[in-house]
DNA sequence: ACCCAGGGTCATA
DNA sequence: TATGACCATGGG
């Protein structure tokens, strides 16, 4: 299907309209270039960081550990937990956040680091970050993306509501499922899935909020199954 | 004083 | 397999 960029979408929604739907929010927010970290590692720690987490208050945490010099798998792998703990402290969850930065710390370092990952199959890869406690799809899919640039589409809850919203899913699917209809619609491309995801954030946030969304002068608004969209108040 | 945020694990039934 | 409790800080 055509794309139409710079258009409002104009007709209900199917599962064959997700490339459309990518492009229409390219066309309205622009490349998002991310993930937001200055280096894969750093991507890496803050995918454990963000879970269920506002990203301020990573960028707390990330900060945090960068003047401490524990920024790096080392450090972190042989870090105090109540140390670890207290400079991640602001991303919630500190106690167990800081056990699931040691855990994984302690497998990368086993595992060769980045380097020696890279030559990993996909599949082994994702099932390697999967067995680590605290490692769960999402976060090994944002890492498997955004550290390893593999083409593996993450779904979060932004996702699963703006999905549901568009009528393009009933909400419940399970995380397998979403990740695969977007890997077999939109087919491999690690770019498009990286640009993608970026752009779902940016409009579930700013304007396909939870509650009241800003359904006035979405993009998608026309072609969207949400009722009763509550405009600005 | 709520509700929410770029989840995951574990104990139950 | 499917729900619920739990983890915990910071912003709106």
């Amino acid at each position: 299907m055509a794309s139409n960029r710079g258009q409002t979408m104009t007709k209900p929604l199917s599962r064959h309209d997700l490339r459309t739907v990518h492009d229409t929010l390219l066309a309205c927010y622009g490349p998002q270039h991310w993930w937001p970290g200055e280096t894969p590692f750093e991507v890496m720690v803050g995918a454990i960081l963000t879970q269920n987490t506002a990203w301020s208050n990573v960028e707390r945490a990330i900060q945090q550990l960068v003047a401490a010099n524990h920024l790096n798998p080392e450090a972190i792998a042989t870090a105090d937990p109540t140390t670890l703990g207290a400079l991640i402290r602001p991303t919630g969850y500190f106690n167990i956040k800081a056990r699931r930065l040691q855990g994984f710390c302690q497998w990368y370092l086993a595992r060769g680091q980045r380097e020696a990952l890279m030559e990993m199959p996909t599949v082994a890869l994702r099932r390697e970050l999967l067995a680590v406690k605290g490692i769960g799809p999402e976060t090994a899919d944002d890492i498997l993306l955004y550290a390893f640039a593999r083409p593996v589409f993450v779904i979060d809850a932004y996702t699963r509501r703006l999905l549901a919203r568009l009528g393009i899913t009933r909400g419940d699917e399970p995380y397998e499922a979403l990740r695969a209809l977007f890997e077999e619609t939109l087919g491999a491309n690690v770019a498009l899935f990286n640009e993608y995801h970026a752009l779902i954030v940016r409009h579930a946030k700013e304007r396909c909020r939870k509650r009241q969304a800003l359904c006035e002068g979405c993009v998608l608004a026309a072609c969207c199954q949400k009722e009763e969209g509550i405009t600005a108040s």
